[in-house]
DNA sequence: CATGAATGAGTATTCATTCAT
DNA sequence: AATGAATGAATACTCATTCAT
């Protein structure tokens, strides 16, 4: 039964486990991960980790968990800068801090991500579709050009998963047809052309006169 | 030393490994498959497995040609009637068959999707971007008016890899906030307005002599 | 290094422990109960075990004795009641008192005696048997007429090792073919007639003179 | 999924594996036993094991099983001769024979049944209570004067459970008191004893008219 | 060709015991 | 005295792979 935490030692050494993980899951991927990796990494010993999570399962929670919250602090505080860039901008913008993100600490989140992204794992994104709705929420409320368009829903769900995975999956592809600056800019793109050419329907559809 | 099958019946034998491997993962997911699992499934020994494959991931690798050779197969004959249907009737009609090609045989390819489509596997969909590439070409030929998009090769990358895995990760997920058909319209509403808007460009830019 | 217990302080704690030793035998099973179960139960740290006893083993011993210990408490005072019964009365009050003693406290001693009256562990039942031969004696001597006996050593093993295991075997076990008053009426006849007939055998032995 | 043993090498490797858990309860208790134990002993790697049982229990279960078969094995053909014997010559008979079975190959019964008489184990004796039965039918089919003992079950029940422990704890007890013809005739006096008096007082009974 | 019994290195997890605070 | 975090040897069980038949 893992315990709380309630000396400031046994924080330290649930922040180490969690590390660990990451750097086990760089080194071996996620299935190549053993308990002893972790402890080893931690430099605890392996009894260790179970007074502090219940399984190997919870481990993999906990590093989810840190992940997910890293990307949400990383994009609140950009909600503020993005609402005066153009959507181009913006786009490029977020992607270029995600992409600092995944680079961080010799890939680590990147190597993550590439076993985790997994669609097998139930990989509960929803605080960082939060966090990207609060963004865009921003963006239209000083832009609001763009505020009634279509396809809403089902355009942020593409973007955050499609562009997600696709994003993850260059940076790990070595042979790359396209190099990332492309990526980018097609998904800044994709995005601008979409909200252009609703923009230009709307228009027209009210226009009529 | 797995032997190349010569005899009729070998190639028999291989089909159904292959076969059994997939109904395999649809039980079990792809960790909780083992050789006995395909083994017992394919009406086999366990070390007949080793006749035909050098080891697991041999399987595995087969399993994914197998799966990218039914990609193909279901994408060259679309070609030409792809070519006389606007942009949005035209993914229509290939995420369509896609999401036939998932849901067949009890979700067999769609199970199968959801545990390679980690980014982990280095997962060659070179044919299958060949297969679109060839597609689009054709598409090209009948609609001349797109043929100098820009970004051609990065918008490729996005669709065949963001679609993909986006579909994929729809299919699998039993509270996705939107419907299907919604999904396959932003992702067809997503290329036509960037194409559109392209086109707009270019001729604005092209015009003005 | 234990310490013998000087302070009044210290031998509430080694009585919580012991308390302790039985609840969680109680609840989880010998082979489930833990140091940390035990330590938990009695309200103190796992380290605090180990100022009381060598080992875990060492607990097991202590309760051992207390149960020892009570059993014999119980038997002492009887000796003077049970002097003035008839044998199977006389019985059926000692069975009656350790029925009583077993299911105390919601069968704690029960459940106890279940996991340890297993051969394995070497129970030393001595003091019990001293108390039982006590009662006996004060017994022969308010009945003289029993005093004469053959296999006395005997049969009092197998009274005190053959009857305990069969109570405890007996209520433990929820598909007896027998109630436990049969069990107790059996068990009190089968010393009765036993020394009914050794009298009898033995007055025909010494009358013919 | 252990199979069953087909071929009869796999009966042979089943054979093993039960008899190497006896020699290693014989070794080490039953606590004190492992799977590699058991592995080594029968000669065997321990995924072997697994390949027949599907856990550490189910190999208990078989050593049980086998137990008491050779125990019924035993008590079944002595049904004849006993019944011409007198109770006393009876008694003896059967515990006689169960003494050998107990010390037979080094005690590997005698030290299995040390560690597996705990109550704990919903050991199932029901086959060896009905061997018992057997013979006794059979006895009084022979010797009809006992016909109409009272009883019945109850004496049964303390026959077979508190003999068969008295008699493992007495062979398993270094410094008993008495010896074990003092135990057996003890045991077989009891019996006597009891059913001569019961006689004597159903005769009584029927008499007085 | 085919088999399936045998293997044993590898894995997650437990728990009695220690010892720095 | 008391603690509880840390430990790591020990354990049950798995499974890809081999090889004698």
């Amino acid at each position: 039964m893992p315990r709380v935490p309630q000396q400031e030692r046994a924080k330290v050494t649930v922040n180490a486990i969690v590390e660990a993980g990451f750097i086990s899951v760089q080194r071996h991927g996620m299935s190549g991960t053993t308990t002893t990796h972790i402890a080893d990494i931690a430099g605890i010993g392996v009894g260790s980790l179970y007074e502090y999570f219940k399984n190997k399962e919870m481990i993999y929670e906990a590093m989810h968990a840190r992940f997910v919250d890293d990307l949400v602090t990383m994009l609140q505080p950009m909600s503020a800068v993005i609402a005066h860039l153009d959507i181009v901008a913006a786009i490029h913008a977020i992607l270029g801090e995600l992409h600092e993100l995944l680079q961080r600490q010799d890939q680590r989140y990147l190597r993550y991500a590439r076993s985790a992204l997994n669609v097998d794992l139930k990989i509960a994104m929803d605080p960082v579709t939060r966090a990207l709705s609060e963004i865009i929420i921003q963006y239209l409320l000083h832009n609001p050009q763009y505020a009634q368009l279509r396809r809403f829903a089902a355009m942020s769900y593409i973007f955050i998963h499609g562009g997600m995975f696709t994003m993850v999956r260059h940076l790990s592809d070595p042979n790359s047809p396209i190099s990332f600056d492309e990526l980018v800019d097609g998904l800044a793109h994709m995005v601008n052309h979409y909200v252009l050419m609703e923009q230009q329907l709307l228009t027209a559809n009210n226009a009529p006169a």
